[in-house]
DNA sequence: TTGTACGCGTTATCAC
DNA sequence: GTGATAACGCGTACAA
């Protein structure tokens, strides 16, 4: 049998093909009769609009866009459920594209890939090289990132430098004094955020910044003989820039023989799948993943719907209270 | 400026649109020096096709859809990756369609959701119940589970029993003797055939399979409490049904003042991020997730563009080592 | 408030 | 091997 277009329900509810389109998509100068007559007439038929025919005379897919990198990063399942119920919730749609690695590689994306996807606006996340061309290219843009500002664009973030006084705070409610700070990429924004916070509380509390209780370095990977140099300041707490390096400030710590939480603290950032096995189990500070998915979603949505100008969204973090600072207060 | 579109590249090519449409479609019907023309046109135009009107046309959105649950597998992320680089590989695209959870969801979703959504297939990744619904709705379908066989459908799975041989081989070739197996969810077929395969192991070593060294519950999740009832039974090595409950498992050693691997050895299933971070890091058996999503791209893909016949894929495991089982042998 | 006429860019059909 | 013409199903001026 035949599929059921909008020229069925048309003659069925004895209108035209206007009329019932205007009831689709509830354009407010129908009558009520008619548009009571076209509803059941649709109800009765069954009728389901042709995403592939509105397309084309929309000029839009109704559909967003989401890059993909091969190295899957934990938290991009979170994000990507986050963007994927916004933009549902909104009647659109959601497209993942695989990105390949390497710089040509992506060159050959935004010029040949990119103008034959079928989306009308595209989510980058933690973007590498490419995000200058691609907006260039004049395909509208939202970029989840904590790693830097991104001027002239819509961004989400989240609150790095609250997370992190948040996380030292803990520590302090929890009588640490000497409460050192580990991290890589020193570089990057969210690192610098963190550094802030860190200080931030220490400020508040009371307590000196003392500087043989802070390493921060540009290495991506921490080991334990790094981390190891801390020891001599006889740190009794350690916040780990991200749960990796409180990973490897944990081994660091057993390997030296002090006890954790009851000689040193340790504190994460992210909460990663891998904090709640450590030894012991990591308290860590929790991005709100979701949450920055949907921010996206809502701000390239609103600019691509009504021309909304350029926003910025930054969501706030959680804490995740394990047992690697001891005892509850 | 207009878009540029098939009729532009006609004219300047000097050549009618359907032939232009014969040479983009690589038909076999147009002369060398025709189709060198219309590249050349294409090339100088900078013409990109519309992929909306080429939905239109063909009643093909060339895009298969995955639904993705709330609570977020660790292992989604890599399915999906293999499926969406297969996907672009062979010209096509993918659509992530957020799953709500609940019966009703489920029951709306077949009913009102899939009929409007621009898909022309639909990969199932662990379905829950409704794949009868679905597939009985006309959607063409391919399923990655292991939880038991699809008749009548094309559905993906890894070699379970195989995997499961390989770690008690590598048990066994590490000198263990009383080798314990534990898993939830013994009801299901993946749990069940990893069982096999641990008795496979055994067998072929000679080596007596001990029913006071297996634990098969039905729950999802098992506690030390559970697994200390295996301890009278002396074992030297556990086969831990997966990650998860092989992290129990070690926490249970530990408690009862075993030592991991001197004294008992262990091993887990999945390979998940946890395993790594373990006390000990845990060997463990890795599935080919990202293969398993070509796969079932393959088999969707094979039906929808030449009626492939309905078929099946289980593909091979490895086993990661890491230093639960002590020093290689 | 409703209907007529047309365009969107491509592919398929059928001549030549 | 190539070209004219007709769909594909919907939205939208414009007219009534």
């Amino acid at each position: 049998m035949a599929r059921i277009t909008i020229t069925d329900v048309a003659r069925v509810a004895g209108v035209s093909k206007p009329t019932v389109s205007r009831v689709l998509n509830n354009h407010a100068d129908v009558s009520a009769e008619t548009r009571r007559r076209v509803m059941e007439a649709i109800e009765a038929l069954g009728y389901i609009p042709s995403s592939k025919a509105r397309s084309l005379s929309t000029g839009r897919h109704g559909t967003v866009g989401l890059l993909m990198r091969l190295n899957g990063w934990w938290g991009f399942t979170d994000v990507q459920y986050g963007i994927a119920d916004e933009v549902e919730r909104r009647g659109w749609h959601l497209l993942v594209h695989p990105l390949q690695p390497g710089a040509e590689a992506e060159r050959d994306f935004v010029a040949r890939i990119l103008p034959g996807l079928p989306i009308d606006g595209l989510i980058l996340l933690m973007p590498e090289g490419m995000l200058a061309e691609i907006s260039a290219s004049g395909m509208p843009v939202a970029v989840i990132d904590d790693r830097g500002q991104r001027p002239g664009l819509p961004y989400v973030e989240s609150t790095n430098r609250e997370g992190a006084r948040t996380a030292v705070q803990h520590l302090i409610e929890h009588g640490r004094k000497r409460i050192a700070f580990v991290t890589g990429q020193q570089g990057d924004a969210f690192a610098k955020q963190r550094y802030e916070g860190y200080l931030d509380a220490l400020r508040e509390a009371g307590l000196p910044a003392d500087p043989s209780l802070v390493l921060r370095s540009d290495a991506f990977e921490l080991h334990p003989s790094d981390i190891s140099t801390l020891l001599p300041a006889e740190p009794d707490a350690i916040f780990a820039g991200w749960d990796e390096i409180a990973y490897a400030t944990l081994n660091t710590l057993h390997a030296a023989g002090r006890k954790v939480p009851d000689d040193v603290a340790v504190i994460g950032y992210d909460d990663s799948p891998i904090a709640r096995v450590m030894f012991p189990p990591l308290t860590s500070v929790r991005q709100p993943f979701r949450r920055m998915g949907r921010a996206a979603v809502r701000m390239l949505l609103d600019s691509l719907d009504h021309g909304a100008p350029v926003a910025n969204a930054s969501v706030p973090t959680s804490l995740v209270v394990r047992s690697s600072c001891g005892p509850h207060a």
